[in-house]
DNA sequence: GGTAGACCTGGACGC
DNA sequence: GCGTCCAGGTCTACC
């Protein structure tokens, strides 16, 4: 897809400098939320786009890198930008593709854990805001791969904001804003975006996201904020509608905070097929915890790239991976099948 | 602290 | 084409 131009607006190119180890395939095509709307990653083209909410509306950004690590990120934007909205996506693609993690910082990961100081692996792509990534999280409970996919693409397209891109039916649209989704009804997110019981729940969030931390409301800076520690990150998360012991330590790892493990069936597949471990489900998950334990701060991309290694021997580079395919892939017959 | 069952949806399967 | 079964994490009630 190429960014289609707003029409009377001029569109912009920016130029962000990576961390000198950055690659954009490989550190994009890290974690699964990369194939969920309104993300989309050209295989051919080896280019990232999506829309953005901004505070004119949402514009459609084009990411491109020369396949060398450390070269600068091109990203093409559909349409002009104000100066606090050139600093706003810029803020917001730092997020996504976590720019702020240092070389440095990645080499210290791979000194705990020299399995991926070859590829480079070390950091997992996330969403341009905490919202976005909580949601996407609820979505990913309880369901098969391809009913997330088809939850995010509804929930953009029903409740996101379209680009205004002239006449094509097919216009992205950004993932839905806070506001949108906490003025809309349960039974329309049920009916509409096909997310089952979790529609109380998520709009209950989004009102969350919208409240003053002083009346209760989700206090995105202490979350973000190193000197508060995961135990209290993780007590304020479970207390929270539709999160539970997976959904908090996935949020946890999507801020940045890696000690715990998101144990789903996918870890006990995981523990069955790649550890070796026998047992009911309850104590593989156990194990598989004690397992990665030793890398302590590191103990989830420990994990997650041992997981992704494994996705990639049957399913090849993740680069090369389309939305649309890999619904089928991704099922729990299919990974158990030799 | 541990466990059982309900919650929903989409896909697989059998007829 | 229809009905039934199953997978998936959270929540509540119960022991």
């Amino acid at each position: 897809m190429n960014v289609q131009w707003v029409r009377g607006e001029m569109p912009t190119t920016l130029k962000i400098k990576p961390p000198s180890d950055y690659l954009l395939g490989r550190d994009v095509c890290s974690y699964g939320y990369f194939l969920l709307a309104p993300n989309r990653w050209d295989v051919k083209r080896r280019v990232f786009s999506r829309a953005m909410s901004l505070a004119r509306g949402p514009a459609l950004i084009e990411v491109k890198q020369k396949p060398v690590a450390g070269n600068p990120l091109a990203i093409d934007v559909s349409r002009s930008l104000t100066r606090p909205e050139r600093a706003e996506l810029e803020r917001q693609i730092r997020r996504m593709f976590r720019l702020d993690e240092s070389a440095g910082q990645i080499a210290e990961f791979h000194k705990i854990d020299p399995r991926w100081r070859v590829s480079g692996r070390g950091r997992v792509f996330r969403s341009p805001t905490l919202f976005e990534d909580v949601l996407k999280t609820v979505t990913s409970c309880n369901v098969q791969w391809p009913s997330t996919v088809h939850m995010n693409i509804r929930l953009c397209e029903v409740l996101g904001d379209r680009v205004a891109s002239g006449p094509e039916t097919s216009a992205p649209h950004s993932f839905p804003s806070t506001k949108k989704i906490a003025s809309t009804r349960p039974q329309t997110l049920r009916a509409r975006c096909r997310v089952g019981y979790r529609d109380q729940r998520i709009v209950e969030l989004a009102r969350l996201f919208r409240t003053n931390p002083r009346n209760g409301g989700i206090d995105q800076e202490w979350l973000e904020d190193p000197s508060t520690s995961d135990e209290s990150v993780h007590d304020f998360l479970i207390e929270l509608p539709g999160i539970g012991p997976y959904a908090a330590a996935n949020i946890m790892q999507l801020l940045g905070r890696y000690t715990r493990l998101p144990l789903d069936t996918e870890s006990v597949r995981h523990g069955r097929t790649v550890l070796g471990l026998k047992g009911p489900s309850t104590k593989i998950m156990k194990r598989v915890k004690s397992h990665f334990a030793p890398f302590g701060a590191h103990a989830f991309r420990s994990y997650w790239f041992e997981l992704w290694t494994f996705y990639e021997s049957r399913h090849g580079p993740s680069w090369m991976w389309e939305r649309d395919s890999t619904g089928k892939l991704f099922t729990a017959s299919a990974l158990n099948a030799d």
